[in-house]
DNA sequence: ATGACGGATCTAATCCGA
């Protein structure tokens, strides 16, 4: 059996709760990973989700912003969420779960946004991801024998061809060779592989966010690769397939984040 | 032309996102 894991970042579930049905619906994915599902957990919309088969849920919200939510329709175990820099965020949740005979951990990350000023002397929030990014070089994409996948909104985009214009962005948060170069090592020390860019090559441009302050995002296709994938090697020799559900940014009142989806082969 | 928007919050103006 195929397996099927999606990253979202929401930009709050209970206004857009319909799209999450009609993703679910259409992408029928096994793991949907939600993020800035900006509501507690006793707010957090179940009963549509588990309508639809999706009746595993680690909901880890808090109030106003952030936070982060895993639903599945496959038994999951061990819900865990690990509290990045101390600040009391809900930014991480991980889960295990069983697939053909093997046993799988799934992170789901939102790492801050980092504020305006890329300089971590002046501005606090861009010090935050910056402390954040160093912390995650201890997730590793195999913990105690079990093979990992990490994705989520991780407010980096590492490759020039992650961004519209690698120039104009250098000194962008989002872009910055302080941040790429925090991702990077972190990728590197934990051992993983970027699903999404193993099949659309660094030679083409690829995004997942567009700005909603611009007046009509597909003009000029001004976006960042925001959203990733990353998995174990051991995991990803087994990747059969990746979509970027671009068409999700024209939906009605949408997310500025779009669905991006990994279906690997475990048999 | 990196904002001309959009969401949550002690519903009005403020903070936040990236």
């Amino acid at each position: 059996m195929p397996l099927t894991i999606a990253t979202w970042n929401i930009n709050s579930v209970r206004l857009r709760q319909s799209l999450v049905v009609e993703f679910l619906e259409k992408w029928q994915p096994d793991f949907l990973c939600l993020q800035e599902i900006k509501c507690q957990n006793d707010q957090f919309p179940s009963k549509p989700f588990t309508r639809l088969g999706y009746e595993f849920q680690a909901v880890h919200g808090q109030k106003g912003y952030h936070g982060v939510a895993t639903l599945s329709r496959r038994p999951i175990e061990e819900i865990h969420s690990r509290d990045f820099c101390d600040m009391g965020d809900s930014r991480h949740v991980s889960v295990l779960f069983r697939s053909d005979g093997r046993t799988v951990r799934l992170h789901n990350f939102y790492v801050p946004a980092g504020g305006d000023e890329p300089d971590p002397e002046i501005n606090p929030k861009f010090d935050h991801k910056l402390r954040f990014v160093t912390e995650m070089e201890d997730v590793k994409s195999v913990e105690s024998g079990i093979p990992s996948i990490l994705v989520g909104d991780l407010n980096i985009a590492p490759l020039e061809n992650d961004v519209w214009s690698h120039k104009q962005l250098l000194k962008v948060v989002s872009h910055t060779p302080v941040e790429t170069e925090g991702l990077t090592r972190a990728f590197e020390l934990g051992g993983w592989s970027d699903l999404v860019r193993n099949t659309i090559p660094p030679s083409e441009k690829l995004f997942t966010w567009w700005s909603y302050r611009s007046p009509d995002w597909t003009k000029n296709d001004r976006g960042r690769r925001l959203d990733h994938i990353w998995a174990a090697p051991e995991l990803a020799g087994r990747l059969k397939k990746i979509e970027v559900v671009r068409e999700a940014r024209g939906w009605e009142r949408p997310s500025d984040h779009v669905p991006v989806l990994a279906t690997l082969n475990l048999e």
